[in-house]
DNA sequence: CTGAAAGCGCTTACAG
DNA sequence: CTGAAAGCGCTTACAG
């Protein structure tokens, strides 16, 4: 049988409010001695209040929902990563969802959080939720994705920026022949990453072609298949991959086909994952700072939910290019 | 204000016990008029029970814990996706907790999961714990390791017998200068494969060389610097790593001193991550069954919880070696 | 077919 | 310095 404060309460002959203001630091001082009996009750039966007993009276959860397309994803399990972290030292738990990338499961993660009652939600999502609508009051936080821009607490990362800085840095480089994968479904961080290409391109006055372009799922796999596909048609002297994974992918396609890296092409990502610069070659790549990412967002979660009339700021992170051997110059 | 099941019973002129029943597919049948007048209360505020009320009288929190030594590894973050899949379908939610392989965090993480109630607890830890000392009476499913073996519940993978066939392969094809990776911290997996690559030189007559090992975190970086180390020291034909992570830092290393791979020396991984088929070159490496792994402790520990008088099976999976371009005959 | 009442294990005014 | 009692929002015998 579980062990109740009732329990405590009669072995240390005492009340359970009294157990209960000493275990909580509350009310008055009590005397060092019935301090000493209550401790003493609970150290020896282990005691430990129980949980939902307790919330439901203080409902204060100490648990945040975190919904991701993808925990096997590199980027979002390090994200993952810092939120636990930060959220740990809080005494906060986190529940993990994995969505699949599926909005319906978002949605239904979101109710089954909420019925929960957890204190806040961090979401990452490539779709476009209406939010408004699902978190009802509960706090949340939405990681890297400029989809559903609010007022305050957003955690934008600057990836038109860095894909840009990426696709110049070829240009520089004596590329003009110049491909992307990317993800026909919207995957949202594509979406600025597609138009920094675009628009890197025609001002640095060379052609868009749409045919240079290849969709897929952002994984590895997608990421091969889309290049093999690309390849096959297209001659291209360097190829921007959605993410790393895609590159990772791309690397393969490459090689099937008997391309050599950067010899024969070119070959950048996004992402900056730690294993990029083990790859052969090490990868060129946009930094995204996910560990980051997740613990800033769990940070200001935790601001949200325990200062809910404080300003939340927005935060704006740099996405700096990393240039490294799968990229090179081919001006001669 | 919330709405409580009160307001629903107002709203629909009812008691609050009809209005449970009702919602719980309970007691006796109820009038048609009744039963939509309270669904039509609970469509139009979108009530919904609340967790902690629910859970003090029932005890049933659907909630398990999972515990891993790092979310960002690949292996466990496959793991995890199985456990989610599993016990999503049934509505139960997993709280994470990421223990950075640290005995002290995977206590205390035990104690805060029992503190809440949970159904249940999935372990996937590296050390050594006296599980019957903190796990109490809470059913619980050990991950991917041999260490603490049980009665029943145990799920093993043949690590011993893939990693053996791996080192025999190598020999076979005229390896005898062969290295290995592992960790001295005694990674839980690292015993066994260890263990495998030590007799399967001494049975096939070749000599046991301690200067041929070298320890490293089970990481990409770690890999990569022992590795570095060792092909510093050793002239080696084949190199074993502790699993795919430290392979691929292996990769690096080679190239980095200059060696082709497999031309100038061998490397195999144990893992078989998605990742390693589009290396370059593609790993040979042992399969293990990550997301079936995690899937499977999550239907047993589902039907311990559930079925608490059920004798739960012991699972074993095999492990095998799956031969790419990493590896070469040396022959000639 | 439906409701009044007890109880789950806590915390928190309130009173003394 | 300490305790009796109400209340959190449910479910579940029990009674009718």
């Amino acid at each position: 049988m579980k062990v109740t404060i009732k329990d405590i309460a009669s072995m240390a002959g005492v009340s359970t409010t009294t157990v209960s203001q000493i275990l909580n630091n509350k009310g008055q001082r009590f005397s060092e001695e019935t301090r000493r009996r209550v401790l003493k009750a609970v150290a020896d039966t282990d005691y430990s209040p129980d949980y939902f007993a307790k919330n439901m009276v203080q409902k204060e959860s100490k648990t945040v929902g975190m919904i991701v397309p993808d925990v096997t994803d590199l980027f979002f399990s390090k994200v993952i990563e810092g939120v636990e972290s930060y959220l740990n030292e809080k005494d906060y738990m986190i529940l993990l969802c994995n969505s699949k990338h599926s909005e319906t499961m978002e949605r239904k993660y979101i109710k089954q959080l909420q019925n929960r009652s957890v204190a806040g939600i961090i979401l990452a999502s490539p779709n476009a939720i209406e939010l408004e609508k699902y978190m009802r009051s509960c706090p949340n936080m939405l990681i890297d994705r400029g989809l559903n821009t609010r007022e305050q607490g957003n955690i934008l990362v600057d990836e038109y920026g860095g894909y840009y800085d990426a696709v110049q840095y070829l240009i520089d480089n004596g590329h003009k022949k110049i491909g992307m994968l990317t993800n026909e479904s919207g995957y949202y961080e594509m979406t600025d990453r597609y138009q920094a290409y675009y628009e890197c391109l025609l001002n640095n006055g060379l052609d868009y072609d749409s045919s240079f372009i290849e969709d897929g799922p952002v994984s590895i796999q997608g990421g091969y298949e889309a290049a093999t596909r690309l390849l096959a048609r297209e001659n291209l002297t360097a190829l921007c991959c959605g993410n790393d994974q895609m590159a990772i992918g791309a690397y393969r396609a490459a090689f099937d086909k008997g391309l050599s890296i950067p010899d024969d092409i070119s070959i950048v990502g996004f992402d900056n994952l730690e294993i990029t610069a083990f790859l052969n070659p090490p990868l060129t790549t946009v930094d995204q700072p996910a560990f980051e990412i997740g613990y800033t967002a769990a940070k200001l979660l935790f601001r949200a939910i325990n200062f809910p009339e404080d300003q939340i700021p927005n935060i704006n992170y740099e996405a700096n290019l990393i240039v490294r051997a799968s990229t090179k110059n081919i001006d001669r």
